[in-house]
DNA sequence: GGGTACATGTAATCAGTTACATGATTTA
DNA sequence: TAAATCATGTAACTGATTACATGTACCC
C-alpha cells in the first residue's frame, strides 16, 4: 500500500451532523471493524458471506454508502494515486462509536414480511383455485430449495466467533423456511 | 424467475408506455378489483386490512401510484368538480388484464428476510455476549406481541372468500412469528 | 367556538436499483 | 492475442418515505 495519505482532507471533526443511518450503513460499519480497511468491492464480497444468503445489497450502494459515511466522518478514505484508483475505506473513531452504540442497543426496527407470494395469496378471491394450487406448488419448490442451500452453509461453518454469529442467523433463516415450506405444503391438501 | 413485464421489446398490443409493476401496483389493482372505485384514502383503510398487518404502506404512496397507473392506462381517474376534489379512480380493461396476469401467474419475486435484527446479531462478534442478551429479550417481546396481534386478528374473521384469503395469510404469519419467538427465546438458554 | 381527530393532497428528499463504462487479470 | 471474467467506478432514474400543508367534520 502506498503510504496513507494521513488526514487528508479538511476533515472539520464536528460538522457531520444530517447523517441518517440505515442497515446499509451499518453493514458497511461492521464489516469494516471486523475485517480492518476494506474497498467497496472487498465488502461486496464479505457482504454476501455474512448476511448474503437472505439480505442483499446491490454492488452499487456498497460504493455510495462508504461515501456517505465519510463525509459524515464515520470512516476516511485513502484513494490509490494510480493505476485503478481504488478507494479503501478506514473505521474513524466516530464510526466504531456509532456502532458500539447500535450493537448495544437492544432495540430494532421491526422486521416487516415483505413476500410478494403472501400479496398474490391474499388477492386469492380474485382469481381461482387452480392459480393458488400452482402458486403454492412453485412456493415449495422455492423454499426447499433455499432451505437445502441454507443447511449447506451451516455446515461449512467452523467455530471462530464470526462463524458463531453466522450460524445463529443461519439457524433462524432455516426455521422460517421450514414455516414457509410447510405453509405452502398443507394449500396442496 | 418470472420476469414480470420489465421485458422491453415492441409490445405487439401496443397499448400503454414501459410501466413498471411494483407491489404497491398489485395491491391497488387489487383493492380496486375487489371493492370498486376508490379514493386514495380508502385505499389506505383497506390496506391496513389485507396485508396490513405486516407489511404497510405509506399513505402517500396510495395517492401517487394510483396516478401512476393511471397514466399507464390500468386505472381512470374521476375527480370531483368541488369542495374536496376527491379523486376516485376505477379499474379499467387494460388493468384487470394485468392484475389477472399477476394471479395466474405463479412464479414471484422471492421474499427477503430483511430483518434489522438479524444483521445486528450478525454482527454478535463484534460486541458482548450481554447485548445478544439483551437483544433476544426484547425480540422474545416484539414477537410475542406481534403474535398474540395475528391471534386476535383471525379469529375476528368471517369465511368469506375474501376473509378466506386473509385467513391463509393471517396462518402463515402466525408460523413464522412462532419461529421467530422460538429462536429468539433459544438464544436465552 | 376552539380543539382534535379524520381526510386529502403536494413537494422535497433519499435510498436503492438499473444501467452504463472501463480497467485489469486470467485463460484458452 | 482474443475472449472472458473479475474488479471498479459513475450516472441516471424512480419508488418509497418524510415532511409539509390544508380542508372538513365532530365533540366538548
Amino acid at each position: 500500500m502506498s503510504s496513507p495519505a494521513a488526514g487528508r482532507g479538511p476533515s472539520p471533526e464536528g460538522s457531520a451532523e444530517p447523517l441518517s443511518l440505515s442497515p446499509s450503513s451499518y453493514l458497511v460499519l461492521g464489516l469494516i471493524a471486523r475485517h480492518g480497511p476494506m474497498t467497496p468491492y472487498a465488502l461486496k464480497i464479505r457482504s454476501g458471506e455474512s448476511v448474503g444468503p437472505f439480505w442483499s445489497f446491490p454492488h452499487a450502494q456498497l460504493y455510495s454508502e462508504p461515501d456517505r459515511l465519510a463525509r459524515g466522518g464515520l470512516l476516511s478514505e485513502e484513494r490509490e494515486p494510480g493505476g485503478r484508483r481504488r478507494r479503501t475505506f478506514h473505521l474513524r473513531p466516530a464510526g466504531r462509536r456509532v456502532l458500539d452504540e447500535w450493537l448495544g442497543d437492544p432495540g430494532t426496527e421491526p422486521a416487516q414480511l415483505r413476500d410478494p407470494a403472501l400479496l398474490k395469496l391474499s388477492f386469492a378471491d380474485l382469481g381461482d383455485e387452480e392459480g393458488v394450487r400452482r402458486l403454492a406448488e412453485r412456493q415449495g419448490e422455492a423454499h426447499r430449495a433455499r432451505l437445502a442451500d441454507y443447511r449447506r452453509r451451516a455446515e461449512e461453518l467452523t467455530d471462530t466467533p464470526e462463524d458463531t454469529a453466522r450460524r445463529r442467523v443461519l439457524t433462524i433463516a432455516v426455521c422460517i423456511e421450514e414455516a414457509h415450506l410447510a405453509f405452502w405444503r398443507s394449500l396442496l391438501d
